[in-house]
DNA sequence: GCATGTAATGTAAGCGCTTACATTTAAGAG
DNA sequence: CTCTTAAATGTAAGCGCTTACATTACATGC
């Protein structure tokens, strides 16, 4: 056995320590992961010898060995729009307060899917993961569950209710964004939706389509247009409904970004915001005021819904017999500048 | 190549695979490694029947053995203020071209400081480090020099000039927005610091007093007060500056969190901006487009700076012999609402 | 004082990999 | 063909930990 210095380029490591308090290297590790049945004064010996060699747990031979590796997942789409921004902060938040490290995964990283990930959590690389990733299979949710591996899913709930998760007032939301666009005037709103297989998907159409409902207002199911929360698609899609010949006064975007490609199509037509369209869009990412004009959304907490997801996780890790449950965050409308009374069309 | 059935609870692993392919672990591993010396048949076949079982590395049993971990870490003290989540966009952008994961440190989480990451480091977690930590002591550089474990310092310069950095032209920057206020009659401009230790914070200071003096005005000491780059030193230390005697016409802070803090004073003292007194930041956040009058500041490219980190850190990656070289991007002045001429005070 | 049970500690076997070194195979050269 | 060499592959020893199981220490009751 060499015997090892003390420094950065040869870490010290349990058996360094284990020499140095007298004791030998399982009991090292059972103070080092608060086991019981270790004598108090042993404990303060070793404490006490790590401290001098500056021993730090190495992480994956823990984590080999079968322990915890005390850092959790984060899988996203992507970092490039302001909605995962906000909900990490809420998960840095949170994880101030826990002994967690963060690993982030973005899957539209090359050559990696989303089983890949997976495979990972079952590794062990992280004890639990975090999923803001819109359309998992069942299939995929099947799996971790029957891994009984902790995860909690963000903004997005599972079918099936087996999952821990946080979402918000999906349907409420956009029947309060309908509802507002209705007591304006207009008669004749757009939708255009998100991926369809979604949960939040559903729901914001169907809160869409009730406001409308509640006033008495007809469904046109030429109004109702299939996006996939990218730009792009509310650009094409809102271009459609422009072209209609009986035209809608407003659009409601089922999140922000659609909402920009919106504004984007609407101007392309020449026509202005809101004097000849009112614009809504749902999420309330911080670039929507930024546009001009700015955009009147519905706001999520999505800040809030990252910590509540750290919060469920962590819950989730301290016992595994847990329930799932699920939490709905309320959401509200924020009034800006990109809708305006149908009745004012033309004029200032 | 679909994957029908996901069986993740028992993960197969390198002898599986080789058991599979008919060769050893050895040959397994050095497929995997891409290490020469493997007969392409070989090859192919570990290949398939990697595919077959769903073969994904144990990234801590490689790294325990030695092996890089195909990860590195990016260490920021938050994320609380946009100007990270910039960086981050740009680090994550470029990472989708290289197969590394990320993991996040953030400095403020609990118990935790600079140099457990640094040991994590040493650990072999992370196969390199990105910093983005203001204030990193000689120590520690030295540390992770001595250790000739590869990371880059983003915004900032190592004074030994030892380091892989990215930085932008700090000097450049303050001199523009200085000029830019000179230009519109400011005779009396207030500055607001960084830390001081910092070279960022000298070279804007330096920028700034230098267009003074390029434009034959007096260097007033009593009109350059400290910060430390958050809020509230904007807040307090302008204060200071407003209750002069001889109070400046406009005040630049050397970042934008201070400039908003500045803005903040000047309102509470019953001010307007820009008509009693103009403000200019540095930095753009995004936030900078959204306050109101928004804030005329000076751009660093963040994103950018976050792109080339990770270029310099890939290449020191690739050849631990490379030389330490550092990249300076240009800044530009963004004109926006917070600024205007000095003879306009008090009408429009 | 001795048997007995429990708390405290030690021992040793892996976890899934990499890699130095040993061995086998294939390829030329004579 | 055999000999020499290089290429291809196999063998085995860890990397630093956790944990089941074995052992020892120490109270306790009698």
């Amino acid at each position: 056995m060499t015997d090892h210095k003390i420094s950065f380029s040869n870490p010290a490591t349990i058996y360094d320590v284990a020499r140095e308090a007298g004791v030998s290297d399982a009991t090292v590790s059972r103070v080092f992961n608060n086991k019981t049945n270790v004598k108090a004064a042993t404990r303060d010996r070793v404490l006490q010898a790590a401290a001098k060699l500056g021993y730090v747990v190495n992480v994956q031979a823990r984590s080999l060995a079968g322990g915890k590796s005390n850092t959790i997942g984060l899988l996203v789409p992507g970092l490039d729009n302001g909605y995962i921004g906000e909900i990490i902060r809420g998960i840095d938040q949170e994880l101030a307060h826990a002994d967690y490290e963060l690993m982030l995964y973005t899957t539209h990283r090359k050559g990696k899917n989303e089983s890949t990930y997976l495979r990972y959590a079952a590794n062990g690389l992280v004890d639990g993961l975090l999923l803001v990733v819109p359309l998992l299979s069942p299939t995929f949710l099947n799996a971790l569950g029957a891994l009984n591996y902790p995860y909690v899913l963000i903004d997005e709930v599972d079918p099936v209710g087996n999952s821990f998760s946080v979402d918000s007032t999906n349907w409420q939301g956009a029947y309060d964004a309908t509802t507002y666009l209705i007591e304006l005037g207009h008669r004749d709103i757009g939708f255009i939706s998100g991926i369809p297989e979604l949960n939040s998907t559903k729901e914001r159409l169907k809160g869409y389509q009730e406001a409308l409902q509640a006033h008495n207002l007809l469904i046109r199911p030429d109004l109702i247009v299939d996006g996939d929360f990218v730009q792009a698609s509310g650009f094409e899609q809102s271009l459609q409904l422009l072209n209609l010949e009986h035209r809608p006064t407003a659009i409601f975007a089922a999140n922000d970004i659609m909402a920009f490609g919106v504004m984007e199509a609407i101007r392309e037509q020449g026509l202005q915001i809101p004097n000849d369209i009112s614009v809504i869009g749902f999420d309330d990412i911080p670039q929507a005021s930024t546009t001009h004009p700015k955009l009147t959304t519905v706001r999520q907490p999505l800040e809030q819904m990252g910590r509540v997801g750290v919060q469920l996780l962590l819950e989730h890790l301290e016992d595994s017999e847990r329930l799932p449950r699920s939490v709905t965050l309320a959401t509200h409308l924020v009034v800006r500048d990109s809708c305006q009374p149908v009745n004012d069309v033309g004029g200032i």
